[in-house]
DNA sequence: GATTGTATCAGTGGATACAATCATACAGCC
DNA sequence: GGCTGTATGATTGTATCCACTGATACAATC
């Protein structure tokens, strides 16, 4: 008895990479609260290993704004102000704007078709409870975005959604049900199959820009 | 005798931040070649430390996509495709032009002032030949952009720039005093004037993509 | 009694040593 | 002659150890 499970076909990564993964999932399921801080020792103890490539997991984290390390004093998971919430919501309207302009002239009716589904699953997903809603919105977008082909530009929206992916799901959790998000992403894909490109640029900014009050207003008592 | 002139001054930074701040230069700098291996020892030595820093360093480095680490294959220095530049162009155009949208509301008499100013020492550092050039030429959008008051913003963009940095230098020092760049940013100048934050939008984006192609063409035959 | 200085302890950063992995070259086999 | 397998060397990845920084608690002095 090895392991169990997937585990079986796990392909073994590096250590580093290894405790990169563990931790970038932690912090996206927002086990960790902001503020906390992160002892190498406890966590290389928690997945088998020692401090070092814990250490090094730690910097590319940081690279990527999950965590700040300051010299000497440790690792603390980051929050975002209520200022820099915003902030990321602005930027994501410009990039996943440009991207779904970019993805229009690959958007036909199965595409509309394939995203009809996604958002069946996406509601199903939200009313069994669980928070993989997060998941399938999540997958929702990506999937506009990936016909765009421009690799660059969907890392940088996927590490923002990272980002915020706490915050997601305190206000999902809170708020049960937002029957909303129906509505709102239904007439994302109207936008779509007008087939203008610029339009349906606005119309993902203005989406993007609208969720964001609703989830600063859930994301301010807590974090900072 | 500790130190010489400004070192005196410096405060001792952990030995991972020195060999960052190091690599991260000297790849601006265009000093390594894209398809360079970095071979840790060798840059540890020159700096005067052992490999642990500079293996932390590198991490970083690869998440802001200077570098590619390979498991096991050492880190090379990371090279931007044709598709790669276009693409970088793409996204600074959006993120620039949300910067400049955002600045204007602070963009004032005295603002314009100090562009003209520094257009006027953007001009002198590009004839003194030096490559300095390129220094100034980021001061200056960097100061446009500072008036938006959106540090994570500023930070992404800094971040494109510096990726694109090298190609840029190679661009300036095959066109000799590319004069063009005196009018294309004066036009800019003058677009911040109206005071219409949506035509400086589209005048910043016109701007960016209009440099793209000319770059390419000068970073396609060496670079992959 | 409050504030400042000091000592101790916990925890981080860095170096060295060791283990594991990959590339290259050579030999054997098809 | 070309290909596959193996062995060796170079290089990366990980662990342990040591030094130093920063925090906290206690004591001494004002």
């Amino acid at each position: 008895m090895v392991g169990s499970g997937a585990q079986l076909f796990e392909i073994s990564a590096t250590a580093e990479e290894e405790a990169y993964r563990h931790l970038h999932s932690a912090l996206r399921l927002g086990r960790y609260r902001a503020g906390d801080r992160l002892i190498p020792e406890d966590i290389a103890a928690e997945i088998g290993m020692s401090r070092m490539p814990v250490r090094e997991a730690f910097r590319r984290l940081a690279a990527d704004g999950l965590v700040v390390i300051r010299p000497n004093r440790g690792c603390i998971v980051a929050g975002l102000t209520l200022d820099e919430i915003y902030e990321t919501f602005e930027i994501r309207s410009v990039l996943e704007g440009l991207a779904v302009r970019l993805a229009m002239p690959h958007i036909d009716a199965e595409v509309i078709a394939e995203l009809e589904r996604l958002l069946d699953r996406m509601e199903r997903a939200g009313i069994s409870g669980s928070s993989d809603w997060v998941a399938r919105h999540h997958e929702f977008h990506a999937t506009i975005y990936g016909l765009s082909g421009r690799p660059k530009l969907m890392k940088q929206i996927a590490a923002l959604h990272v980002t915020i992916e706490p915050y997601l799901r305190i206000w999902f959790d809170y708020v049960e049900k937002p029957l909303s998000a129906r509505e709102e992403h239904s007439s994302l894909i109207e936008a779509l199959r007008t087939g203008d490109a610029a339009f349906a640029e606005t119309a993902m900014q203005k989406h993007i820009l609208g969720t964001a009050p609703m989830l600063a207003e859930f994301a301010s008592p807590d974090r900072r």
